[in-house]
DNA sequence: TTGCGTGCAAAGGTTTTGCATGGCA
DNA sequence: TGCCATGCAAAACCTTTGCACGCAA
């Protein structure tokens, strides 16, 4: 979109798969990793440069959930503007999932920090930290 | 608190060290730098393991701002659970800045995460990304 | 033919780990 | 004295970079 002097094969096939990855999130390992099973490897190193070109042109959102891990990648790029805005994510502190939440009432989180706080909030990149449902039942039978 | 069978000088440093920095934050770096300039030294390895420990604590906390740079820290130890609930980081995407924020209306997201998603929020741990109220003038004029 | 995109390997930075030593109780 | 905590160096980890080659246009 920005710029792409050459398609390449590579940049297809990725663009491809990660069509099909919508709603998932996954690793540049686990993209990388994809390839290798088929008989149409990537190098790591493209699939690095690829990932943040697509981040870059707005198809990609790019989490970091804790330091211990790899980034986390979404396909967000078909997904129309009032979905994004109330597309969020949860991570647990215990069992460490990333959960996905589609919530209206949420949204207003950002047009609070928008009037009152002049900050425009990136609803795509933002992660609640805390403990998930089921974990939370857990923790109080023990 | 936890457990703490032998108590060491390094600890007693670290933990007056962070004392001071209440309301700031720092990097394992930042911390290890500080003492290297004294002439009390401490181990890089012992640095992270501390302050690790402090986390589990709860007397710090730890802020994965992105991953390319090093895990943000914070005093909260002494915070007491009011000030906790309605304290959140926004973090800038243009211009990189960590913003410290009270907010009352802000806590209202954690009840509501909570009540209708069965999930408990972690506002200490909790960064909202976007663009803060300069970058987005200046984003403006542009 | 031109020069961008790729792939390999090496480097980069942060954090962790193994192991011998030091120091608290 | 017993054994945890420390410190050094090396390793681990994810990601980026240098450079030569391949391939799209």
């Amino acid at each position: 979109m920005i710029k792409a002097k050459y398609r390449t094969r590579q940049q297809d096939l990725l663009l491809s798969y990660l069509r099909q990855t919508q709603g998932k999130h996954f690793t540049a390992e686990d993209v990388r990793a994809h390839f290798e099973q088929t008989n149409a490897a990537i190098g790591t190193a493209t699939v690095y440069r690829n990932l943040e070109k697509l981040v870059s042109e707005g198809i990609l959102t790019k989490y970091v959930i804790d330091e211990h891990s790899a980034a986390c990648f979404e396909y967000t790029g078909e997904r129309c503007c009032r979905d994004e805005e109330k597309h969020f994510h949860l991570k647990c502190e215990v069992c460490g999932r990333l959960i996905h939440l589609e919530c209206d009432e949420l949204a207003c989180i950002s047009m609070h920090l928008q009037k009152d706080h002049g900050f425009t909030m990136n609803p795509l990149r933002t992660v609640f930290y805390g403990v998930c449902a089921e974990c939370g039942k857990k923790g109080e039978n023990q």
